[in-house]
Order: C-alpha cells, then structure tokens, then sequence
DNA sequence: CGGACGATTCGGCGGTCGCCTAACTGACGC
DNA sequence: GCGTCAGTTAGGCGACCGCCGAATCGTCCG
C-alpha cells in the first residue's frame, strides 16, 4: 500500500458514500446549496450531512462560504466536477421507471434540457453541439476544437468566453440521457450563462432541469429541438 | 441518497481502499499483472489481493485473463485509466523525501522518463510534447488539436495511428512530475508504442520508469532533453 | 429580551470492510 | 504420482464509518 495509493484513495473515500455522491450530484447544477436543504434532499439528519460537508470541504472537493447561520456549498471548481461528470458517466447505465405522472414530466423535463454544472446539456445540449458541427463552428476531426468562424460568430452573438488557464476552451462531455456529446469547457460556460441571461432557458426550480423558450433558434442556429 | 448517488459511490468505492488504489495506479503501465505480483506490491496477504481484484474485476474496473494457474489483471480500458489519472492528478501534490541513494535514483528515473498508461511521461513526455508544439505539430489555441503538418509528420516517421470510436487523437494529461501538460489519446499511445519497438525507449523491470536512448532526437525533433 | 431557526458537537450504536491464518483446489513439471 | 506453486475459500477478528437523538452554540427578528 503505497504513499500515492493512500492520496488516491483518500480523494476516492470523498466520494465512496452514497449519501456524499448525492450531495455531489446535486452540487453539479453548479449553485451553491445550504445544508438543511442538502440533508433534506439526502434524507439524512441535519447532523449528519455536516459532517459529511466538513469532510468534503476539509478535502478539498467542495468550497463553502459563511453568511450568517447560514453554511453554503458549492463544488471547488471546473476541473472537481468534470471529475464526478467523468465517474458518473461511466457508471452503468440506469434504467430507471418512472412510475407516476409527476415523475414522468420530471424525468422529461430533465431529458429535455438542464445544466450540466455550468453548461448546457439534454436534448437541447445535444442539438446546440449538433447545430454548431453542421454549421462549422466547431470541429471533431482531431479531438474537438472550436474554429474561426466559430470565435467569430461568439464573439457576434455577443458572448464573452472567460478563459482561465488549465481550462480549455471546449470540451466534449458525455450527455448522460442522450449518450451522445454536448459542449463544455469555458465556450459550454459562456454559453450557457448567456442563455440564461437572456431568457432564452430559465431554471425550474427544484432540480436542474431548464425551461426553454426558444433556446437553439435564438442562438441563430437553424436546426430545430 | 438517491439511486445515481448510490452508483456512482459503488464506482468511487473502488478507488476508496489504499490498496486497491495502489494496484491501479501500478496497472496504470498498461501491462497485465499476476495477483501475486499484486499482493507483493501492496504488501498484503495473497487472499486479501484475490478479494480485491474479484471486486474490481467484477466492477467493471479491471478486465482478467486467466492462464493455467495465473490470474492476470490489467485496466479495462482508456477511459478507465483516464479517470485514475484524473483523480491521481487532483490529489494534493506529494513532498515525498528519498531517504537513501537507491530511492533517488529511482525517483530521478521516474521523473526523466516513463510511462503513463500507454504514452510517453515525465521530462521525456513533456520536452516531446513542447518539441512537437514548437514546430507547429500540435495547436494549442482551441483545447488540443494535432494540425495537417502534424498528422504528415506521423505519416512520415512511420507512425500507425490506431483510431477507436470514443478515444480523441490527442489528449492533454498532466504530468504528475513536471505539472505541465504532456501528449495523450491515440497518437500519444502510438508514439509510444512505435518508441518502445524501434528501441528508442525501453522499460526498466520494476515500475514504470523508461530508459531513454536517444528519444527526442529520435523522433526528429531538435530540442534537446 | 426571548423565541425561532440553522448549524454543530457529543456519545453511542450497529453494520461494513479489510485483513489475516489455515485449509483447499487446480495446474504444472520432474 | 508427487511435490510445488498460483490462486481461492472459509472463518473470525478488529477498526472504521455512517447514522441518529439530545444538547448546545450563534444568528436573526419581533
């Protein structure tokens, strides 16, 4: 059992819980969450998820912030939840069965379009990557790249890529209900704070899923959702 | 604790024992191991490794081979070493202290030349990395793209690039030594291997370490390691 | 001030998990 | 056939870990 395999482990051990893994989850809409809501939506005792966020936080994984009696969580960073994105889409595909009205427009909801941390990803991610290929603003032929005229029509719409160093400008990341690849890294971002900003998605409260008006027409893009 | 919660801490649960991390990250050489190589390693008992690798077989983790009486055991695949490397590059960087002559020559080794998975690392796999950027082989502007000049250059040097759907030509992977980006995905598995079979490079029995004989040079690249 | 509320600390219970030794199975090779 | 060697099974021990209820701290607000 080696130094390394100990560091490793540790990182690992953050994660090994099914009650913190929840908590991760949930953390990937990229907002900051209060404990008690946490612990509600784990189904734990208010005791038990704060030891659970000083172990997450003491790791490094999460960052909080102190306001008042309130403790608010949010994921470290980019690179913390493309790691947890990385796990969870390599976990065996759950079939899950909705088995009320409410959980069917729910799960739809979600399919539909949501965040994905900070970008956007379901069907309407899908459709966004899909259009930006078919109009050559992004290329796939040697892993992903954006191209020319895909800074110029960014930069068009108006949207302003904050770049930071370690961070790449795209990245492909694996759609979980669509298996097939939407847009991250700092473009996914921008975009998807973009879109937000201007009303084209707006969040449903209680999840991640995203209502859409309009979304992939107002991006300029043809290709219908 | 939801359904995805509980899936993806079974996968982190893997990770989440010191010595079942410390087989991975040996398995992280790309070769198939012996589950007595294994227990050795880890320095557990042979029983106790037998355990581990039913479990991380079974997860999905590993992949095995049985042979007569050997049991071998290597990493299912790219993705999954990816995400080894992923976490193993999170984890907060190691001060570790070599405490006698042999251990610092061993460590010099690791850190001059090795293998990561199944591409070229330390100072060898980064001076390639920053020899093949400086001549324009691979574009850094947009994420990591290998440029026309770059893929005529593999060509030329007789390099077969093996290409499978889900894995990116090229790859950035940081260097665990150096912090700084070196070359992976397929092209940077083909470098390697076709460096190892033209003898450029070869391994050193017990780790990961390379011996380099020539290497840069070799590939036609200027700048000197 | 005093009640309400978010969060934390403490003590303790119960289950899980990693490890070992001892004994067994099955393949190899003289 | 008979040691030898790789790996497995069985059983049991001890440590760790996640959980809770009860009590406490600190902030907010009427």
């Amino acid at each position: 059992m080696s130094a390394e395999g100990e560091e490793l482990a540790g990182w690992a051990r953050m994660l090994a819980d099914g009650t913190r893994a929840t908590v991760c989850l949930a953390l990937l809409d990229g907002r900051a969450w209060t404990a008690t809501e946490l612990a509600k939506l784990a189904k734990v005792s208010r005791p038990t998820i704060s030891e659970h966020l000083n172990l997450l936080v003491g790791g490094g994984l999460l960052t909080e912030v102190r306001q008042g009696r309130h403790r608010y969580v949010k994921l470290a960073g980019p690179d913390t939840a493309e790691l947890i994105e990385g796990l969870a889409a390599l976990a065996p595909r759950r079939t899950e069965v909705a088995n009320s009205l409410s959980a069917v427009s729910k799960r739809d909801a979600f399919a539909r379009a949501r965040t994905c941390y900070d970008h956007l990803a379901g069907k309407l991610g899908v459709a966004l990557a899909d259009a930006m290929t078919e109009r050559g603003l992004i290329d796939w032929s040697d892993g992903i790249a954006l191209t020319p005229e895909g800074q110029a029509w960014l930069e068009n719409l108006g949207v302003k890529v904050e770049v930071r160093r370690g961070r790449p400008a795209v990245r492909s990341c694996l759609d979980v209900t669509e298996r097939r690849p939407h847009l991250a890294g700092a473009v996914g971002a921008a975009l998807c704070s973009h879109a937000l900003q201007q009303g084209w998605v707006s969040h449903i409260p209680g999840g991640r899923a995203l209502k859409v008006n309009g979304a992939v027409q107002a991006f300029g893009l043809s290709s219908g959702v």
